[in-house]
DNA sequence: CGGCATATTGAAGACCTTCAACACAAGTGG
DNA sequence: CCACTTGTGTTGAAGGTCTTCAATATGCCG
């Protein structure tokens, strides 16, 4: 069998998303005032609370976070994973307000963009602003495209989906591997995707058996993906 | 019996999402190059097929449109319902092409915004910028807590939900009433809550039973709002 | 009024959850 | 080093929710 253990990945600056609005324009200016790079953060840190003020957008740069909100009753909702090259933050922009909690899952570093300075070099600079909309409207068709799987496909469509985009999220950023290293706890996959553990544990126990993936503990291997983009359902 | 039924509602200027704009920018200006006023489509109509390139953002005036995908299967997947005021198109800002099928529902007039002179003018005006960043932000959010819902919500919670967002998605744009047609039939409310027809229905009759909802065919009046919003789930 | 699409209702079954017991790994202290 | 704890993941059995299939009812538009 291969090994399915991967290294911890750390994005490129050439494929993350604001990339090059870092590389041509923030350039090698560390002590800029709107870029703060690589700030460091341990496992289980919390970057920030749901109602806090808005004062940066996230890039991750390597490392993994989950953002969430807390319902009245005080059940945690995941409202989403990020990956290296991934950028969050936008729905807080309106109200200036964070509406999600965010928190490391590992020991995770972070790019952090100043909000109000960002904002108004989008005023100044086409590159900038044609950055963030397209960044913004991808975000759109991505939830969209989450919004459907939600509501049409059934629990193991759902997990495959899962692992599926979780490549193909790493794939975008140039880490192409089948061997995926979740980050995520179960219970925290079962939240996002609306599932319990145990269905989650149960489905990657017949992945398994369908030696469509190799599951041990948060190591994944994907052994067969055109399976798994089968088993995922057609939307993707 | 109140009556139930409700005449159709069209959005004034000031209420519409992008309506700020239009009053200090556009203004009487009914010829403009990026503003096409009230085009009217018939019910049925088909306002843009998936894979067409983004001439125009929409935006409602009064009536009502479905956006759907269409998987590779040929099914029909409802990605959202719009009323007066809101504004449709920002999944397809960033390639240019519209990702879904627009569909009329009703007698539906709809002001045509031109997506490639209305880029322009973001990046020349301030004001412009603002309110599409904002209403961005708040797209993403609004999808956020679908999300959830979809994934965490019981077949009566998410349609409680739905009758809910609908009330307060006419309120929003001044039209604050008990009394909601639906444009919308229950195989589209079935199919965009990821729920068949017939539970539809079932709940439909549960909702009435407990006296929270009067339902005649596509008529429903709100009886008890406060039972509603708790029906619904906390989360709104 | 008749015909067709849309909506409602009932019964059986599938899928996922719930509850409970157990397995396994990592970390702590004796 | 092992016993103990704790957190996390797995597995089984029973039950509930929603779907499926089928029959019936209602509404709409000629």
């Amino acid at each position: 069998m291969q090994n399915i253990y991967t290294p911890s990945y750390s994005v490129p600056c050439e494929l993350c998303s604001i990339g090059s609005i870092c590389l041509s324009i923030f350039k090698d200016d560390y002590s800029c005032a709107i870029l703060n790079r690589k700030r460091l953060f341990e496992k289980n840190d919390i970057i920030a609370q749901a109602g806090e003020p808005l004062n940066n957008l996230l890039v991750i740069h390597s490392g993994c976070l989950k953002s969430y909100a807390v319902t009245s009753s005080g059940a945690e909702q995941i409202t989403g994973f990020y990956l290296p090259g991934d950028i969050l933050g936008f729905e807080a922009i309106s109200s200036k307000k964070h509406y999600n909690s965010i928190q490391a899952l590992t020991k995770t570093s972070v790019c952090e963009v100043r909000h109000e300075e960002f904002m108004s070099l989008m005023a100044n600079c086409g590159q900038v602003r044609d950055v963030m909309v397209n960044l913004m409207s991808q975000e759109i068709l991505n939830q969209q495209k989450l919004i459907l799987m939600l509501s049409q496909k059934n629990a193991e469509e759902r997990l495959a989906s899962f692992i599926y985009l979780l490549y193909t999220r790493y794939a975008l950023r140039g880490h192409v591997s089948l061997n995926i290293k979740l980050s995520v706890c179960r219970s925290d996959i079962a939240n996002y995707l609306g599932l319990t553990i145990e269905t989650i544990s149960r489905i990657f126990t017949r992945l398994q058996q369908l030696n469509i993936l190799a599951v041990k503990g948060k190591h994944i291997l994907i052994k067969n993906l055109p399976e798994l983009i089968k088993f995922s359902g057609e939307l993707e």
